[in-house]
DNA sequence: GTTGAGCGTT
């Protein structure tokens, strides 16, 4: 199964009306119950993995930059960072803004020093709260395939000259 | 004064 950015667009829809979003939740947690169930819950099987609880539920990290999304409008760079600091050292907490409309697009990116501190952000702080909304954290893409690494067009004495030698010699 | 897809301006 796939567990990735899918998963958090299929929930991310259900948690968008955050006044409603109760009813999901409460359908969510009454799953269990069939109806004709008392209200005993009954207790999880700890003791099912054994001692040999070595589950790879979550995959490691190739880089220390997540991908925040599901961000409110009103979040900032420093509420982001505020709210990812206490899991690691923070190199960079930005929030995208739209550079027509001025405001923010409403995801952000989080780096930090470490991918082993990236990994505890992202299971702590996935599908969780922050400024009313739920957001979603993810491994960020790499930005861009770097398209233009500049070079110097204005070298018209680029090493490629044909040293041509004009002229007799005699 | 926001209501919602998605991977960024330096």
């Amino acid at each position: 199964m796939a567990l990735s950015t899918s998963s958090s667009a299929l929930l991310r829809r259900l948690a968008s009306s955050s006044t409603r979003a109760s009813s999901v939740f409460r359908a969510t947690f009454c799953s269990s119950s069939s109806g004709s169930g008392p209200s005993h819950t009954p207790p999880p099987p700890s003791s099912i993995f054994g001692d040999d609880a070595e589950v790879a539920n979550v995959p490691p990290l190739t880089t220390p930059k997540l991908f925040v999304s599901g961000l409110s409008r009103l979040t900032t760079d420093e509420k982001l960072q505020g709210a990812f600091a206490p899991f690691g050292r923070l190199l960079e907490a930005k929030v995208v803004t739209d550079r027509v409309s001025g405001r923010l697009k409403g995801f952000g990116f989080v780096r930090y020093a470490t991918i082993e501190e990236a990994e505890k952000a992202w299971q702590e702080m996935n599908a969780k709260f922050l400024d009313g909304w739920v957001i979603f954290v993810d491994p960020a893409k790499p930005r861009q395939p770097k398209p233009a690494p500049q070079q110097d067009t204005r070298s018209s004495h680029a090493g490629f000259t044909t040293n041509k030698t004009v002229g007799w010699c005699g």
